[in-house]
DNA sequence: CATAATAGGACAGCTTTGTTGACATTCCAA
DNA sequence: TTGGAATGTCAACAAAGCTGTCCTATTATG
């Protein structure tokens, strides 16, 4: 049994331990996406569509500039995804009232539509995850990831967090 | 306080919960990603060589088929990678003794050196990452990591991290 | 031994999703 | 009122995934 595993008071952290988080890192985030990658790939939408609308879901009226922060890509890339959305009806890209420069996105009905399709694929894994894992797991996987993340994503974090109260 | 926070004994997990965890596990993987990323982007690899290096480097001698299933890419995406870091004498490809239509894969002194600098990079963040959680903390991150798996990479995972006792 | 199956390499072409560069519109402050 | 900053769009290109096909070498099996 090691060190991590004993929770003594000191952390004895060799390479080989880092190397297992490193993996349970990898191999869990290909679960994490499998579901949704699996719906998606029936249609013509990516990963990139779902985070787009992903997001759009938890910041209704959320700007452009605001979710590039949080997806971290180039507006560009962000743009070709977003127009195919609103193309097709699944998002609503308003002019903003106090500054027309904005544009403030909405899911319309469809697109909230798949968006609980998406979720609910996803989600269905994670609960089963913390069922399996239990309450006081959950507690220290959310601990562990939320100290992984650029200081910068963990108040973007913290935001969404705290916008459901 | 939520109940997943509190530790009780069921988990009334709200689509909201889970949704923290999903963000938690989008803005997590990529401050995992983010070191090795930015060392990579200065030289003319990405990612998925990044991935090759590291998988062959936690198990030197596996055969191509061996990688393609912990990847989860087709040969010919993982055929180009392998291609160009052949080519620049970071990986050596040796014809297998036993069945010579293997070819078994190890890391060059170069490769080495390139693995390390970039798994150095990862696991100072997540060395960071666990002392700010906690033991307690890193064991529950663990079992939630490994429950959210497929059971397929579940597989693979348990024989990576069996191999290093 | 003949043939089938397996491991891998190479080539072509496509899709998704990232990138940079150039440009239009809008707002704000000197 | 005008020039710069901010916001968002269009165009072209690059990385890295994918399918499909064909090829060689080797091994396994009838």
């Amino acid at each position: 049994m090691s060190e991590v595993q004993g929770g003594g008071e000191l952390l004895f952290l060799t390479d080989e331990q880092l190397g297992q988080g490193s993996e349970a890192m990898f191999f869990a985030y290909r679960g994490f996406t499998a579901d949704p990658d699996r719906i998606l790939s029936t249609m013509a939408y990516g990963r990139a569509h779902h985070r787009a609308i992903y997001f759009i879901a938890r910041s209704p009226g959320t700007t452009i500039n605001n979710l590039l922060l949080t997806l971290g890509v180039t507006k560009q890339s962000l743009n070709r995804v977003l127009r195919t959305l609103v193309e097709d009806g699944l998002v609503d890209s308003r002019v903003g009232k106090s500054d027309r420069r904005e544009r403030h996105l909405f899911l319309t009905q469809d697109g909230a539509t798949l968006e609980r399709k998406l979720s609910d694929a996803q989600r269905a894994r994670m609960r089963a995850a913390y069922r399996a894992a239990g309450p006081e797991a959950v507690a220290g996987f959310r601990k562990v990831l939320e100290a992984m993340m650029d200081p910068e994503l963990r108040r973007q974090y913290q935001t969404l967090k705290d916008s459901e109260i």
